[in-house]
DNA sequence: TTGAAAGCGCTAACAG
DNA sequence: CTGTTAGCGCTTTCAA
């Protein structure tokens, strides 16, 4: 491997010199900084990062701690980070619980405290006190992205006005009817978005003087296949049944929509189904939703984390991401208005 | 933060025997061990990565280079290599290309080589000859996961194996109008995985005597909404269409799925849908497919690396990983025989 | 504008 | 079993 030493022998200067001249650092005339380039260029030079980062104190890499990769908030987040930490020069580094608790130990006490990373971005995800105060006496801009952690900043949308502007969709509908398909904490990692979402649910039902059944908010787990089951048996008695469902994923949405096929309900005509991503499938499956950009959120987290690691700025509490409404073909009036209330 | 030095002084012992009773080396009383982890304990010591990454050589992280995160069968992968690495104390660095190939110069470049990593896993991806060069000149081990590259040895199922059992399994049910949704080289990269299984798919409809149209052979890109696009487009005659549909991916085989239901086309009685992949939604949707583990391949393939890096032990050519066919209700003889041969 | 020199925190011989 | 001594390859004062 050729060494910054390689090169400044090469030319004839000091390996200060080359490291300036590299690093874009002022005071490196341009003559020397051009052949310093050219040396670089043809000996094929590529500093060390654990030499840089044990010299500066600055590794060039983030650090993204998640639940799980596998989920498409969670990697579209990742996509997000990445493209800006690409861009500034950044490495990712990746520390995935898996979806269970058997990393936690590991990933918390020794993982991210190497000092491999500059800053830390934390997918929503209960932390306990002792895992907080890891993160804290790490000392590094760190972040939440999705939901919120108590004593951390975070980035995500307004989950409270977002399920608001679904169950409201629906009411401006007509719709009385109105179930709700939750979220939750799987994979042994609870975290606070599916309950405001649920509460969303039942304060709008409540200002519009509709009434809610318990078992009418069903656990889906934010996920097709226990929301296509929750469904089915929501749906199962036709004389009793909801017009409409809003779901708080839109995998649970695509499991309501799957259900209803397996069961012969029409949608909208005899069902309208809302939910919350504007995930990939949800515009070929004519679903309306709550679109929000988990891309976007990342790349916004990782371009404040940035800046706070460049110029010192720090943004103590960013302002919701944006989150809209999308209307397709998935909601309609609902039709059945003889049969209940 | 604390230092090895710390450490080595609060009980008295010169910083090799902290370091070698930390990482567990022989040639340490004891008594002098459980001091050192008594001493690093209570001091909250962790050894600094690049430290120990510039004295050692070796990083204690690992790449994986991917042309995109978010999407099924990679974060799949991502999850199993980073299960494994985090099992040895490896640290996992992300390189996406983003879906673009906009990164690709500076991937290539820069992070790849910084000796960030100990080894790198590819996931399926076309190599330009440059970019094969420059992770040949970064000479720690390397691997492919997915589609094979030229010269480099690769981890995956045995594509052409899976798409004949998929074609075989409609076959014997009785088809002989078999379409066929194939994926393909989105976002800039290519590979050969999609050309591997359509040829198997020509292969074995031409063994067995069975024609083939060259309209019935469309592009779904492996995602659902092309996937769907292309269904209704192939299933939109009611006079003249395939009794079943092969699909190069379970993502496209839902979009089939829901153009069916769009068009009013019931499955499996009119038609048959098998994919590829096993996708976390293919059972709650009933389609019958070839499973394979996207996770288990990341894992095996971060073992081979890992067992190379530990032990030396090279595996030139590991064997394909494993597919089966799950047959589900999306599958069963061709209703229609009377309309066609 | 440049160079010399002192580390950054750890590992790896080599002695003892 | 333990300590001493060099570095690993870079950055960063401080001088010149």
């Amino acid at each position: 491997m050729t060494s910054i030493e390689d090169v400044a022998k090469s030319i004839g200067v000091s390996t200060a010199t080359v490291s300036r001249a590299l690093r874009g650092l002022p005071g490196v005339s341009v003559s020397t900084r051009s052949r310093v380039f050219g040396a670089a260029n043809t000996l094929g030079y590529v500093p060390s990062s654990s030499a840089s980062g044990l010299a500066s104190g600055r590794t060039m890499a983030m650090g993204v701690l998640l639940p799980l990769i596998e989920r498409w908030y969670f990697s579209a987040v990742l996509e997000g980070v990445d493209r800006q930490l690409r861009a500034a020069g950044y490495d990712l580094v990746v520390f995935s619980l898996g979806g269970s608790g058997v990393n936690r130990e590991r990933v918390f006490h020794r993982s991210i405290l190497r000092k491999r990373i500059d800053a830390l971005l934390v997918m929503c995800m209960e932390l306990t006190d002792d895992e907080l105060q890891s993160l804290q006496a790490l000392d590094s801009p760190t972040i939440v992205v999705g939901g919120s952690v108590k004593g951390v900043r975070h980035v995500g949308i307004d989950d409270d006005a977002a399920a608001r502007d679904a169950v409201a969709h629906l009411i401006d509908l007509g719709h009385t009817e109105i179930a709700h398909l939750r979220g939750g904490g799987s994979y042994g990692i609870e975290f606070e978005v599916p309950r405001i979402r649920e509460e969303a649910y039942l304060a709008t039902m409540a200002a519009h003087g509709l009434p809610v059944r318990p078992q009418w908010s069903l656990f889906g787990d934010f996920r097709f296949k226990q929301g296509k089951e929750a469904a089915l048996v929501l749906l199962r008695d036709p004389a009793d049944r909801p017009t409409a469902v809003f779901c708080s994923s839109d995998e649970m949405a695509f499991g309501v929509i799957s259900a209803a096929a397996d069961l012969g309900i029409r949608i909208p005509e005899e069902l309208s189904v809302v939910g919350i991503d504007d995930h990939e499938f949800a515009e070929p499956l004519g679903l309306t939703t709550i679109r929000q950009s988990p891309e976007e959120q990342g790349a916004f987290a990782a371009d404040l984390l940035l800046a706070e690691l460049e110029g010192g700025v720090t943004v103590a509490d960013p302002a919701p991401r944006p989150h809209k409404l999308i209307i397709r073909s998935s909601t309609a009036p609902p039709f059945r208005r003889s049969v209940c209330g």
